[in-house]
RNA sequence: GCGGCGUUAGCUCAGUUGGUUAGAGCGCAGCGUUGACAUCGCUGAGGUCACUAGUUCGACUCUAGUACGCCGCACCA
């Protein structure tokens, strides 16, 4: 489990060591550690280590408060990109956390079969050794698909586990298998029997393509520049003719009518007139119908009900039947007369050629329009009449709607309600009947003899009304989101009331991209509360999507897609998590950067050599640490360590503040913001700070012992918590140093997650901190103005209040140490050597740095100017708002007081550097 | 047409109940091989928070509008 033991262990048969085994082994030991972290040689290691101890399973324990999650099942056949990442990141982040707060947490992983995805995939495989999908037949083919799902379908999720993915393995599910099979079916027959399942014959969107229906949502819609024909139609009964405007000139064919507004006064007196379609010759009626716009175009439109949808509402209002001119292969149909065979596009240029050839195309105009694409394949959509299945959706919408309204589910960020709230309240019915073979298939049997339709939980052999045994299977499989949408309560057992179901549902958290929120998130409410009486989850955290640099939706087709698993392979999975989630706020989109990625492989890097740095200097201590941790939990301050100076105060001062800050965001969802925090207490504070003040008392050249105990304490408390705070975002190097850091048991993973510790605020230690480090700046300034070089100990002058002075003794080595101060002298304000010196003012204490030679006091004076301007513009300010009455008047008693302490500083700095301007003028 | 989002440093972005000297990372400039780390350290430059009006003692933050960019939905004969 512990390879330094092992490395160590080869060190020590190195022959020439005497002295004590023990120390030599933990100085080979802390030497063992590389100075740069390797995430290829750890991540692998510890993944398994966590497998290895079952850290993620769980149990059902209903004496434990539950925490569970379900994934949003990734297609079967895909890989893993970009946007899983940070989904699945995020999720981690979350049940990493809860897991820690010591909730009994449950992180359901599966997939999806992706019906046309899939399908589509293995017929490209099929099609390359020259064999397609018909020549195999159905049942063949099918099987083909469950072999190439065997072979490649569970790459995608053990590519999540390159991750860091916390999921519960063992509860692994796919769409397909038996349980989420049998959820469907039952489902189904429910929905069926309940009549809110039906089937029908309309008008719906039709890919020649795929050769399939698709829902509406599975259409997107494209703005287009196409045309705009007017199409003469001769009146039968006389001279004259009707103008009507089209984009499609070759859905004609299927007209059955022209339809115009009946307070169109233009077209009162020619409503029940018949005309002449032409090319086919047709006798078609002019209708009246609140559909047709008398502003647009000539305010006559043709009524085609076969190939659009409006027409085909207006078809129904009017009686008229459809005619289907073009096919499910988007070929003209038998229909179409002469035209019989042609591709669509052919047909509209010969329509159009020979329409201007009888001199009834009057003109053609440009015209934007959208056009229907197909979500898969890109082909443009044709809305075709056909005979298909249908979820009745008004009557199941009310249910989700209140479950959003009243709060039982709630979006983040909110804005999303809304967007869910539309689409919900305008829902139409769902076509969930596809032309494919892979897929669940609809549980519905037709007895050829009395025509009965059996939706069955079992397949039938028989016909139950006339008990014939000629009954065949409906050929269409549902719509994949038929079965997503039960995912939450399918993965744990459902129809059976399983323990899991009683214990993790309704599930805690969702989270999942905006995209899909109408495609799933939307139908899994209404399946959950349909079918379980119960909302599906808590919580829906919608992030946004992952763009390249340039702010370009990244796709594999375009090239702009970025494999995560190389990224990991290059910077770690700590890297890029790191990466995804920082700086991002829910709902927004975001761009991937490899920079931003270096970045967080450096802070990596700086983690694990800081906690390089504790091993080294700790690890003699280990018995100390141990005793220290057994006797104080994980250091959360409950004991009395004796010996802490002013910055032992202050870091656990603010660890303390860190500890709540981060929990707090974490609970809001501000992801982004809850690494942010750590990130900058652990490079900023414990890092660039705390860890170099130390160092003189941990080498052991200043302090007491009691002092050197203390920082040896609070250096590993401070690490061991921001290990933990870390974790969730970066949970390899976390675990990686936990296991190498003395003191410490178990893994990382199920420590338990800090508690803010009232009891160690010490806004006093934070504010003389606060001088310390501005003084150790100011001093760092000067000496980067004057060129000092970094090793050369200098001498400062300090002229501070008597307060001050004390805070600046008590700190005195601090400064001395981080800003390479050899002496140090402190005399009362306005009374420091300040002759040849170059000064500044830090919160109120005046800096000089006394140099050799000749200083330029032209340039000391335009440094004094400039810092004079930027506290005087500060002081302007501040005297207008106080000396405005109703500021004084109405703002709150704190913020006043605030007001009035800056003023008094601005106005005491002002004085300071005002005479050193007068002093300079002297020299 | 309806709705939403964005507009903050050269670039990419944070900024949650209105009061901050408006922040970070990267980039840039200067200095640096101090015993965790050059995947590093120190220092610095860089912003009229898109514009206009309003509410308010006070607006990057709230309201309305304008401009530009983006997204969803609907319509599109």
């Amino acid at each position: 489990m512990n390879q330094n033991k092992e490395d160590s262990g080869a060190r020590e048969a190195s022959p020439g060591q005497g002295t004590s085994p023990d120390l030599d082994s933990t100085r080979a030991r802390a030497g063992d550690i590389p100075t740069v972290y390797r995430p290829r040689e750890q991540e692998p290691r510890i993944y398994q280590y966590w497998l290895s101890e079952g850290f993620f399973h769980s149990e059902v324990d209903d004496g434990r408060k539950p925490f569970s999650i379900v994934i949003p099942p990734p297609n079967v056949t895909g890989s893993l990109h970009i946007g899983h990442a940070l989904d699945n990141t995020l999720q981690d982040i979350m049940v990493r956390w809860r897991r820690m707060q010591g909730l009994n947490t449950v992180w359901i992983p599966g997939t999806d079969h992706a019906g046309i995805a899939t399908q589509v995939k293995v017929e490209a495989f099929l099609a390359e050794k020259g064999i397609s999908r018909q020549e195999l037949g159905r049942e063949r083919f099918v099987e083909e698909v469950w072999k190439w799902k065997e072979k490649y379908g569970s790459e995608i999720i053990r590519q999540l586990q390159r991750l860091g993915a916390s999921c519960d393995w063992q509860r692994e599910r796919f769409t397909m298998d038996e349980g989420c099979s049998r959820a469907v079916r039952e489902v189904f027959v429910r929905l069926f029997e309940k009549g809110l399942i039906y089937r029908g014959e309309y008008i719906i969107n039709w890919c020649p393509r795929c050769k399939t229906s698709l829902s509406d949502l599975e259409v997107e819609h494209e703005d287009t520049e196409g045309s705009l024909y007017y199409i003469r139609y001769p009146f039968k009964d006389g001279p004259g003719y009707v103008v009507v405007a089209t984009t499609r000139p070759e859905t004609m064919l299927g007209d059955v009518a022209v339809a115009v507004n009946p307070r169109d006064d233009r077209y009162r007196d020619i409503v029940g007139r018949t005309v002449i379609l032409p090319l086919v010759k047709r006798e078609i009626p002019v209708i009246a119908d609140d559909y047709a716009d008398p502003e647009f175009g000539t305010g006559a439109v043709k009524v085609t009900p076969g190939h659009d949808p409006n027409d085909f509402e207006i078809g129904s209002r009017h009686n008229l039947s459809a005619i289907t001119v073009i096919g499910e292969d988007g070929r003209m149909t038998g229909m179409a007369g002469p035209y019989a065979g042609l591709d669509r596009y052919d047909c509209r240029e010969r329509v159009v050629s020979q329409l201007q050839a009888e001199g009834l195309l009057e003109k053609v105009e440009p015209h934007l329009h959208s056009v229907g694409h197909c979500q898969r394949c890109h082909t443009t959509v044709e809305p075709l009449v056909s005979k298909q299945w249908f979820v009745r959706m008004k009557p199941l919408a009310g249910p989700a709607i209140e479950a959003v309204k009243d709060g039982r589910i709630r979006f983040i960020p909110e804005r999303f309600t809304k967007t869910y709230l539309d689409w919900m309240e305008n829902v139409h019915d769902w076509c969930i009947s596809r032309q494919l073979w892979w897929g669940h298939r609809i549980p519905v049997w037709y007895c050829d003899d009395c025509g009965e339709v059996i939706a069955s939980r079992e397949d039938p052999s028989e016909c139950p009304r006339c008990h014939g045994g000629r009954i065949h299977q409906d050929p269409d499989v549902l719509d994949t989101w038929f079965s997503s949408a039960l995912w939450p309560f399918s993965t744990m057992g459902w129809p059976d009331k399983t323990l899991e179901l009683q214990h993790w549902y309704p599930t805690s958290l969702l989270v999942t991209g905006y995209d899909i929120i109408f495609f799933w998130v939307a139908r899994m409410i209404v399946m959950g509360l349909e079918f379980m009486g119960d909302v599906p989850f808590r919580d829906v955290y919608i992030h946004g999507l992952v763009r390249n640099p340039e702010g370009k939706k990244m796709s594999k087709s375009l090239g702009t897609g970025v494999d995560p698993l190389i990224v990991v392979d290059e910077y770690g999975a700590d890297s890029l998590r790191f990466a995804l989630v920082t700086g991002i706020t829910p709902g927004n989109d975001m761009r991937y950067r490899p920079d931003k990625v270096e970045g967080s492989r450096n802070f990596a890097n700086k983690i694990w050599n800081a906690s390089r740095f504790a091993v080294m200097n700790l690890e003699p201590h280990a018995e100390e640490l141990r005793e220290h941790a057994e006797g104080a939990g994980h250091g959360d301050g409950k004991d009395g360590i004796s010996g802490l100076t002013l910055p032992d105060r202050w870091i656990r001062s603010r660890m303390s503040r860190v500890i709540a800050e981060v929990s707090q965001k974490l609970e809001n969802y501000d992801t982004g913001e809850a690494a942010r925090v750590v990130y900058d207490f652990i490079w900023d504070e414990f890092c660039d700070w705390y860890v170099e003040i130390v160092k003189p008392r941990l080498y052991g050249s200043e302090g007491s012992e009691e002092e050197r105990r203390a920082a040896r304490i609070v250096l590993w408390e401070v690490l061991v918590n921001s290990l933990k705070l870390l974790h969730p975002f970066m949970p390899f190097v976390t675990e990686a140093v936990w296991q190498m850091l003395p003191g410490t048991s178990g893994g990382l993973v199920t420590s338990r997650w800090p508690v803010p510790d009232e009891s160690l605020r010490d806004p006093g230690a934070e504010e003389e901190m606060q001088l310390i480090m501005d003084v150790t700046r100011a001093i760092r300034n000067i000496r980067a103005e004057m060129n000092v070089h970094p090793a050369a100990r200098i001498e400062a002058v300090l002229g501070a209040s008597e307060k001050a002075s004390q805070i600046i003794k008590s700190g005195e080595g601090i400064i001395k140490h981080l800003a390479g101060v050899e002496t140090l002298t402190v005399t009362p304000p306005g009374q420091a050597r300040r002759h040849r010196s170059i000064s500044a003012v830090a919160r109120g204490v005046e800096v000089f740095v006394p140099v050799e030679g000749i200083i330029d006091i032209g340039r000391e004076k335009e440094r004094i100017a400039a810092q004079l301007r930027r506290t005087e513009q500060e002081l302007m300010a501040s005297k207008r708002k106080l000396e405005n009455e109703a500021f004084v008047s109405k703002a709150k008693p704190e913020v006043i007081e605030k007001e009035r302490a800056k003023f008094k500083e601005c106005e005491d700095t002002r004085a300071k550097l005002l005479r050193r301007l007068a002093e300079l003028g002297e020299e």
